[in-house]
DNA sequence: AAGTTATTGAAATTGAGATTCAAAGTCTTT
DNA sequence: AAAGACTTTGAATCTCAATTTCAATAACTT
């Protein structure tokens, strides 16, 4: 835990950031607990933990660690932005189910393939890859569809 | 292109929906030009062209389109959804550069090994799949970062 | 400890997208 | 082809995630 702090710290102050409280809150609480999750979620989680962070300081942290590539934005459809903390979890998708809105995380040998291939291809250098399944999952298959 | 909003009308009618002004303005405006395009890009576009039609028109079709998987929307990174027609590309993915926000359509094996894998899992029934590859394009490695 | 620069937060704003509901349009039935 | 049933439209309004403003404050530097 307290290791990742300061891994997160050497991650502003590389880059000529400063390393504040707000900013320290946000990654802690990433860092410990939140595997998927959005901007007014967090907002509220953290408030409800008595933490002292605006939005607009949530929202800039956000954009800022997305821009470290820190986290990473995906889109699952619902009326606002989900991030997800990058770790260790590299090359790998979301199946999000259109029903419940879970989101489960998976690999494959194709998300593999598909990033050596356009790695391969010297016309685009790509830099991060965002991919998203939608069906339905296990729990709602056995349910109808309405 | 008549023959085109005749399977327009199909679409609509086939699943118990009317044929309207405003909806064949729209399947006609998807169907002869835009490849990728945003709600408001498209409402602009009509209304130079002097189409009658109204915002929550545009933006309740596009629903209903994705919906029907007439069109597909797609994230990339900029403060507004994009979309395109599904026509005959099946199984693409797209490139987006993340200094000009040029999108190319790929295809690649990737993208159907991809497909094939999360289809053979039993505990996920795969609808759709959406992939954005962020990067930068041919053009503007030549220029600088900044 | 003082100075420089970046960051914060309260408040206001933006803007994409959704909603409301009376009026108008579409299809169906006879 | 007119009436009736039901759907869709658009002007106006609203929502709400996300951004901006700017004075106050905090973080780093020497």
């Amino acid at each position: 835990m307290q290791n990742l702090i300061q891994s997160s710290k050497d991650l502003l102050t590389s880059v000529g950031l400063k390393r504040t409280k707000g900013r320290d809150i946000i990654l802690h609480e990433l860092e410990t607990r939140k595997d998927h999750f959005n901007a007014e979620k967090l907002y509220a989680s953290l408030l409800r933990k008595g933490a002292r962070v605006s939005r607009p300081t949530i929202y800039r942290t956000l954009k800022l660690l997305e821009k470290l590539h820190f986290i990473e934005r995906f889109d699952i459809k619902k009326n606002c932005f989900y991030y997800e903390p990058i770790r260790q979890k590299k090359n790998h998708g979301h199946l999000i189910c259109e029903r419940c809105g879970k989101i489960i995380d998976f690999s494959s040998n194709g998300v593999e393939l598909l990033k050596s291939e356009v790695g391969r291809d010297k016309d685009f250098k790509p830099d991060n890859i965002s991919i998203q399944v939608f069906g339905v999952c296990k729990n709602c298959q056995k349910t109808s569809p309405n």
